[in-house]
DNA sequence: GGTTAGCACTCTCCTGCCTTGAGTGCTAAA
DNA sequence: TTTAGCACTCAAGGCAGGAGAGTGCTAACC
């Protein structure tokens, strides 16, 4: 289905004019804002021709029109006019980047603030991750009696920690001793690499607790490659008309939870390489079939990445988004080329 | 000042009403539920009494009665009636304890759990913190070139990271044999035990880079004392007919975000040992004139101490929030002291 | 003298009614 | 194909009236 050039254009105006107002568009208004050419009785016609594609509705028989989600969708992908951030932007955004230290976690932190503030909508960012993760170094720290302080350095450049509880008491020239072992043993390795429960038999009963709880932080390190997302500006949004009735804005305010959000983010959705929009009902999950995902990923090919974008309700700033979060994507990207190359 | 008998009853019976109907309560309907063996002429008298002395007040002249922010506090000093769990519910509570892993941080994350469900309010934990932080332990793990993972650990038992740069490569060995020597030299030692600028001239630019980083690391977690609460139950709070407007819900999601509470929260009115409770205006900071804080703090006496607590509406079951915050606060103490003294 | 019945009064909240204004769909003429 | 004109629809806002809950005051009661 492609629309006339006449008919697109109207439908573009109906979204851009709804989108800023948050208000039904009429025929009416719409030929004094933009000059049409064309009266309104005239656009009244397309508006109809309009809604018999299902692209635009009326709330109700005397109201003006506003986009369905397929009339989004169709403004997306074939009516929004590329934009990118102009230099004064670009340089406003990474201005920020470069005020922050050079500690990966603060850049993520901050792209999340950066995108709720440059776009009034939620932000969700998730710590980059390696889809394989290796043991780098572990190491035990002697606590009280039997029980020991483990932690694990992993190549994605973390450190987990974790109690142990030892069936005798360990001093810390043994704990020592033993770290060194299993660092010769099983360092550079993933999980799957670990041998098998038989392979281990041979361990020491003091070995076992530390291997076993080496591969669960490992395991669990890997299995957080979707980790729940950092969410900011949850407030921005909510001030939005759209959320307006306490009701609407309780359930939002669930829908906004990480714990949540962990799970719904349409990952499937995200191609390689560009944004991913993600519009109303082309949501599985109920919460969000009035909200629309702009998404990107970002990181290195190969290398530890993580996904990045904007939650808002379907009346969104689409180009906006689209070229904020671009942008932000390139900047985390080349900011974890030059982390990982050395400058 | 004080209320005569039948004077303090009503008043109880006032805010005892209000806090379960959350309407203003009339001398009629305070009668009808109540046996009082009064009128409703003699309650409106009394009434009017209360109201001279400040404790209840009128939205407008023909409704009934609410109490005011001093009419809850006369209420919860002098008479609300103590109230303990009873064993159904420290069961329930416990029994929620002993399903969790034995890792505090988790304990931590359960009592906030804890404390939204059963009190329909904002739960607000922080993090058991020493009041002085020693370093156990440092280690140096290679990265790329000439950067490294710096992971300390700290006598709170917490690891911490960063990533180093070094002005020259350094391989893992040398970077151990220097973990090594600093850990001789520095261990157990807090921040003011470090030696001053001076002392550390013989240093050379290795070491100098790896001890302020450790420094800076020791420090930022001594300050940390007043850490970020983690906030639990802001949706079962905002639910309550307060909240009701879109407006006052945006105001209290700003009052309830961790790093607007972490200043906020009114540590001075906890004395040792129990419950302290802030009542609307007693609070200085603004957005929480019209709320409520019941805390109370945990955690072994000259060993790590952490706060909990809830927050809601001034219009909260004082007894109930009392009652629970005692009794979690009490089990969180009792599984560190456990956990201290190796079962 | 404290307590109570009675009564006038007040104020919110709900309901129904009307008006206004923005917008639509259809028809017939340009 | 476009446009002017017109009848029609519907949400929203303002207004009046009644119901209901509650108050304060006065005068009688025990």
């Amino acid at each position: 289905m492609a629309l006339s050039e006449r008919r697109g254009r109207i439908l573009a105006f109906i979204v851009d004019d709804f989108i800023d107002s948050a208000t039904p568009i009429g025929s009416q208004s719409l030929v004094e804002r933009h000059a049409l050419g064309l009266s309104s009785a005239t656009v009244r016609n397309e508006m109809a021709a309009l809604e018999d594609e299902g692209l635009i509705t009326h709330p109700h028989t005397s109201a003006g029109r506003i986009p369905s989600h397929r009339g989004y969708r169709y403004y997306v992908s074939s009516l929004m006019p590329e934009r990118s951030l102009s230099s004064q932007e670009q340089f406003t955004i990474l201005h920020q980047f470069h005020q922050a230290s050079g500690q990966l976690e603060e850049w993520v932190q901050l792209a999340a603030s950066v995108l709720a503030n440059q776009l009034h909508n939620v932000a969700l960012v998730t710590q980059p991750r390696l889809l394989e993760v290796r043991l780098k170094h572990l190491q035990l720290v002697e606590l009280l009696d039997n029980r020991a302080l483990l932690v694990v350095v992993t190549t994605d450049s973390g450190a987990h920690q974790r109690t142990l509880e030892f069936p005798v008491t360990m001093h810390q020239e043994a704990l020592s001793r033993l770290a060194t072992r299993l660092n010769v043993e099983f360092g550079h390795k993933t999980v799957a690499e670990f041998p098998s429960r038989q392979g281990l038999e041979p361990l020491g009963e003091a070995e076992l607790v530390v291997v076993s709880a080496v591969r669960e932080l490992l395991l669990r390190e890997e299995q957080a490659a979707v980790e729940a997302p950092i969410v900011e500006g949850v407030r921005e949004m909510l001030r939005q008309p759209e959320f307006e009735h306490s009701d609407r804005m309780l359930d939002t305010l669930e829908a906004v939870d990480e714990r949540r959000l962990r799970d719904a983010i349409p990952s499937g959705a995200m191609g390689e390489g560009d944004v991913a929009i993600v519009i109303g009902d082309e949501n599985r999950a109920g919460p969000y079939q009035d909200m629309s995902f702009v998404l990107a990923r970002y990181g290195l090919p190969g290398g530890a990445s993580g996904m990045l974008g904007v939650l808002g309700p379907t009346r969104m700033a689409y180009g906006d988004a689209v070229a904020n979060v671009r942008y932000v994507s390139d900047v985390l990207t080349e900011l974890m080329r030059r982390l990982h190359e050395g400058e």
